[in-house]
DNA sequence: AGGAGTATAGAACTAAAGTACTATTTACAA
DNA sequence: TTGTAAATAGTACTTTAGTTCTATACTCCT
């Protein structure tokens, strides 16, 4: 229920009838839907921003279902993928389901069935979405700092003192200070503990 | 490679057949192998300390599999499972893999699928087992505060300062001063940075 | 009744962090 | 060449955090 409006659930599938079918439930069921032929055809959509899912058939022409989920997968797409399939195995269904897909459905499936798969699947796009983008205005932020800021903002988090810091780098305390003011301004915080998050949460003292 | 003399692999099939050919393989493949019969067996036996992983036919008398799987689930066990069956189905597949378990393997399988999801089993309940111990760890330290500590770790963790505490709690800031000296002799650190991440592992801030 | 643990607080102090001002050096771009 | 950003540092000051000492009040358990 939380802003569906901007919730896209695309329908890739290369029968028509399947399209239509599926189409026509879900609008009717209060989803904005995208109907597609094929993986390609979804790879040349313009990409869409905020939550989503993904109904995708297995056995397409061209570039196949799971072929398409490693692509996603490889872009880092935040739009769950509930597979549906008129022949798949026990295998495929591993495959797919181990690499994150949220449901792998056999035709003909219940309509309950599918309704609860998007629902769960919107439901987990939207909580990626918003924990990438809290990690991505983490790492933005960070990514303001200068590589000496970035140094000691990396001191900082292991809880060094001042005087350790500039003992550590070979400057003045008085230095680490500044560097610190700086930081701070740029995060845009003034507490250790809201510096702190905003490292972890960009991965800042994670080999990068 | 890591430490694997905790490690054990538990076999569960009520069929004495699989048992044994399997615990001969997996013997002369290096593992520590526990041969059990029944869901019921596995309960009995003494909680595993530990990495490891479970070998587990879905088809069992009495218990079965998948509802072994519920009930580690509820136990929140670090034993990921590796599920075997004679006659199984994609659903149950799906049901098996979103629960978490790492494989779904109809018999006969090959060899070469089972260790690479006994590695992978054993990869994934090292992490897991490390990380639970982290967090029991974290969760254990902050128990031993006392109700009035525990409030003030809560805002120190938010970043306010011992002057805003104080003024939140009702009390002056020395006594706040006070209270951080006994979390950080309680918690065992020194610093703010180290605080936090105890706190956040521990969950202080979230809900709790 | 006495002791341990918890919570409180004042006074006085040290240490650390943060701020404000000035100032130099280096490097890179307009 | 001039200007800007980055990194450096000294001096002086305020604020915050932490420590030490003493002390009171309450609760719970023995």
């Amino acid at each position: 229920m939380t802003n569906r409006n901007n919730e896209i659930v695309f329908i890739i599938d290369d029968d028509i009838a399947v399209r239509r079918s599926l189409s026509l439930f879900l609008t009717a069921s209060g989803y904005q839907v995208v109907p597609l032929a094929s993986a390609e055809e979804y790879l040349e959509h313009e990409s869409h921003i905020g939550a989503g899912c993904i109904i995708l058939d297995v056995n397409l022409e061209g570039k196949n279902g799971l072929e398409l989920q490693d692509d996603l997968i490889a872009m880092n797409s935040a739009l769950p993928i509930i597979f549906i399939t008129g022949r798949g195995d026990i295998h495929m269904s591993v495959i797919a389901l181990k690499k994150g897909a949220v449901n792998f459905l056999e035709k003909p499936f219940n309509d309950d069935e599918l309704l609860q798969a998007i629902t769960e699947g919107l439901e987990l796009s939207r909580k990626l979405t918003i924990e990438n983008e809290e990690i991505r205005n983490s790492q933005s932020l960070i990514k303001t700092l200068t590589p000496r800021e970035h140094e000691v903002l990396s001191l900082v988090a292991i809880g060094l003192l001042n005087k350790q810091i500039g003992g550590e780098l070979g400057i003045a305390e008085h230095t680490v200070k500044l560097h610190r003011h700086s930081i701070c301004e740029k995060l845009g915080v003034k507490s250790v503990p809201e510096i702190i998050r905003i490292a972890d949460k960009a991965g800042v003292l994670s080999s990068d």
